[in-house]
RNA sequence: GUCCCAGUAGCUCAGCUGGAUAGAGCAACAGCCUUCUAAGCUGUGGGUCGCAGGUUCGAAUCCUGCCUGGGACGCCA
C-alpha cells in the first residue's frame, strides 16, 4: 500500500468512527465510504458524500449531518488540515500533506519498480490475443488488438497478477485448406500458368511471396507432382511461412507471447473429451444429420452445430475444447481479446463454458472496435480479401512503433478508432506521443546540465521545501501512479495509463516553464527539485514502459 | 427483425461502481524564447452530454422507448 492509500484509509476509518459516535447510523446501516478526489482544488484533497447518503437513515438534513460528523471527527489522527461543508452536503477534506514528503524517497528507492503493487494478489490471469489466422499478414485492426493485449498484460503484471500471454493458432480447418489452394494458384501463376484463385482464397501479397519462395527453392518441381502431395506440402509450407511472418511482425511491434497454442493439438483427444462432457450433461442432440449444442439453455439465440453433416467440426467445437483446456490449467481469469466482428460469438462461448460446468465469471471477452484509417483526410477501406489493408509491417515503417502503440492505447477499446496516418507520422507537436517523450527528455537534459554546472545530483535533499503549487501538484500526481496502474489492471483499461502519463507530462511542462530548477543561489531548493525531477523521470519512464513506448533521453 | 458498440465543444476523444461550475488534445484568437530543449508554457472564446420519459436529495453516468452511425446474426473461420 502506498502513502496516498494509507492516508485515504485512515481518513475513511475516522469517518466511520465519527458517524457512529454521532449516532447517525449503526455499523450495519453504514454505506461504503466513498472518498473522491475532486477535480476542483478548492474542494480539497478528498470529498465525502456520506452526509447525503445518510440523509434518509438519520432523518436529518445533509448539511446538518455533515456538521455532526465533523464535530465528532478526530482531526489530528486523520491528519486533517482543514475541513469544510460545501454544496448540498459534501465534506471537503484538506489534508496536512505530510505524506507528500514520503513520495520522492519512495520513488527513488523503488526506481523501475515504482508503480508495481500487489493489488492482484498473485491471481493467475491468462490473456489470449491477436490469434490471427495464419493465412496472411497482420493488419491495422490486428495491431490494435495486439497493442491492447500487450499493454493489458504489462499492466496486470505490474499490478501483481501472474500473467500468461497466449496466441491460439488456427492451424486446422477450412481456412488452412484455402491457404493451400491459394498458394497453389499463386505458385502456378508464378510459373506463367493460367491458374485461378479459389473463391475464398487469400489475395494478399504475403501469399504471393510464399509462392515465390517455393519457386526459388523447388522450381517447377510441384507442377506435375501428385495433386494431393502438392497440396499437403503447400499447406505445411504456407502455414509455417505465415506463422513466421506473424511472429516477426509481432516482435517488431514489441509483442511477445509465452505460449503458442496449436488448434491441431486439440484433435487427438481434447475435442472428444469436451464433447463427452457436454453429452454427459445432456447438452447435445442430433438433428438433420448433425450434432447440436443446446446453447439456448444458457441464453444464446439459437442452438449451435458442433459436428456438421459432412462429419467435420464447426469452428466452435475445437474452440470449446480449447477453452476447457484453458480453464483446466487453473487460471483465475481468462481474458480473450477479440475483434468487433466476433462479438456475436460471445454468448455461445459463454454458454459452452457454463455447460462444461465452469463459472462464467472467470471468462472475459474484450471486444476491440474497428480501426478506420485516414490519410489525406480520406478514409481508406480495409479488406482482408483484396489484400489492400495496411499491413502492420508497413504501419511500423511509416509511423514507427512508438506512435502506433501509443495511438492504439489512447482510446478505450470499445470505441471505434480513427487512425490518422498523417498525424501519427508527423514529427510535430500535434502528435501526442512526442509530448510525453519530450517531457522525459527535458528532465534528462536538466540532469545533464546539473552535472555540467557541477551541481551534485546525488546529494541529500529536503523534500519539505517543495511547497510551491506546481511542486505539490506534481507530488500528488506522482503518488497516484500505483493506484492508476492497479485500476487499469483491475478494470482491464490500459488506456488509463496512457492518460496518466500524458497528464503527468502536462504538469511537468507547466512546472518547467514556471520554475527554474537549477538555481545556484539556492542549493537546498535545487537539490530538492532535482530529486523531484528524478522522480518524475522515473515515473514517466515506467509508464511508457508499460505502454511499450521508448523514453528517449534526447530529442 | 434480434443482438453488440458508439452518439459529449468545429474535429478526435476522456469522464460512466450516480455527486458540486462536464474535461483534454487539435483547430480559432491573444500573449511568452539574451534564462535548464518553444516538440513547450499562459490566457480567451466555444456545450440542449442524440431525443423523450422514469428512478433519485442529485443523472453525461442507472432503467425503458425511440432516432442516427458502425458491426454481428452460417452445418464460414
Amino acid at each position: 500500500m502506498n502513502v496516498l492509500e494509507q492516508t485515504e484509509d485512515i481518513l475513511k476509518q475516522e469517518i466511520i468512527e465519527a458517524v457512529i459516535k454521532a449516532n447517525l447510523a449503526t455499523k450495519e446501516q453504514l454505506p461504503d465510504i466513498v472518498l473522491e478526489k475532486p477535480k476542483d482544488k478548492s474542494h480539497g484533497d478528498f470529498a465525502a458524500n456520506i452526509a447525503m447518503q445518510l440523509a434518509r437513515i438519520a432523518k436529518k438534513a445533509p448539511r446538518q449531518i455533515a456538521d455532526d460528523i465533523i464535530n465528532h471527527l478526530d482531526q489530528t489522527k486523520a491528519s486533517i488540515e482543514k475541513v469544510e461543508v460545501a454544496g448540498p452536503g459534501f465534506i471537503n477534506f484538506f489534508m496536512k500533506n505530510d505524506f507528500l514528503g514520503d513520495i520522492i524517497p519512495t520513488i527513488l528507492k523503488a526506481e523501475t519498480e515504482y508503480g508495481r503493487t500487489n493489488a492482484g494478489n498473485g491471481e493467475k490471469v491468462q490473456v489470449e490475443f491477436v490469434s490471427v489466422n495464419p493465412t496472411g499478414d497482420l493488419h491495422l485492426g490486428h495491431a490494435r488488438g495486439a497493442a491492447y493485449g500487450d499493454v493489458l498484460c504489462n499492466v496486470l503484471d505490474a499490478a501483481g497478477y501472474q500473467v500468461e500471454r497466449e496466441y491460439y493458432i488456427n492451424d486446422a480447418g477450412n481456412q488452412i485448406d484455402n491457404l493451400a489452394y491459394s498458394v497453389e494458384a499463386r505458385y502456378l501463376q508464378e510459373l506463367g500458368q493460367d491458374a485461378e484463385m479459389p473463391e475464398d482464397g487469400y489475395h494478399g501479397q504475403a501469399i504471393i511471396d510464399i509462392a515465390k519462395k517455393i519457386v526459388a527453392e523447388d522450381g517447377d518441381k510441384w507442377v506435375n507432382a501428385d495433386k494431393e502431395e502438392r497440396i499437403a506440402h503447400f499447406k505445411e509450407y504456407g502455414l509455417q511461412s505465415s506463422l513466421e511472418n506473424i511472429k516477426n511482425d509481432l516482435q517488431a511491434f514489441r509483442v511477445e507471447f509465452d505460449n503458442w497454442f496449436s488448434e491441431r493439438s486439440l484433435y487427438k483427444d481434447k475435442i472428444t473429451e469436451a464433447l463427452k462432457t457436454l453429452d454427459k450433461e445432456n447438452y447435445i442432440y442430433e438433428k438433420d444429420d448433425a450434432t447440436w449444442f443446446k446453447s439456448t439453455e444458457f441464453g444464446d439465440d439459437k442452438d449451435r452445430v458442433l459436428v456438421k453433416k459432412d462429419g467435420n467440426y464447426t469452428y466452435l467445437t475445437p474452440d470449446i475444447a480449447y477453452h476447457k483446456d484453458k480453464l483446466d490449467r487453473g487460471f483465475d481469469q481468462i481474458i480473450n481479446v477479440w475483434g468487433a466482428d466476433h462479438h456475436g460469438y460471445v454468448p455461445r462461448m459463454r454458454a459452452a463454458i457454463q455447460a462444461l460446468g465452469y463459472p462464467s465469471d472467470k471468462f472475459h471477452v474484450k471486444i476491440i472496435q474497428m480501426v478506420n484509417l485516414f490519410e489525406g483526410g480520406e478514409k481508406i477501406r480495409m479488406s482482408k480479401r483484396t489484400g489492400k489493408a495496411v499491413a502492420l509491417r508497413d504501419l511500423i515503417e511509416d509511423v514507427g512503433v512508438d506512435a502506433a502503440r501509443y495511438f492504439f492505447v489512447t482510446r478505450s477499446n470499445d470505441s471505434q478508432l480513427d487512425f490518422d496516418m498523417d498525424l501519427a507520422r508527423s514529427q510535430s507537436n500535434d502528435n501526442p506521443i512526442f509530448y510525453v517523450q519530450y517531457a522525459h527528455a527535458r528532465i534528462c537534459t536538466m540532469l545533464e546540465q546539473a552535472k555540467n554546472k557541477g551541481i551534485e545530483t546525488d546529494s541529500t535533499y529536503d523534500a519539505t521545501l517543495l511547497t510551491a503549487e506546481k511542486e505539490v501538484d506534481l507530488l500528488k500526481k506522482l503518488g497516484e501512479f500505483p493506484q492508476v496502474v492497479a485500476e487499469a489492471a483491475e478494470k482491464h483499461l490500459p488506456h488509463k495509463v496512457t492518460q496518466y502519463v500524458f497528464d503527468l507530462a502536462t504538469l511537468l511542462h507547466s512546472f518547467y516553464n514556471a520554475v527554474k530548477v537549477l538555481d545556484q543561489d539556492n542549493e537546498e531548493l535545487t537539490s530538492a527539485r532535482i530529486a523531484l525531477m528524478k522522480s518524475v523521470r522515473i515515473t514517466l519512464a515506467n509508464g511508457l514502459q508499460l505502454i511499450g513506448v521508448t523514453a528517449p533521453e534526447k530529442m
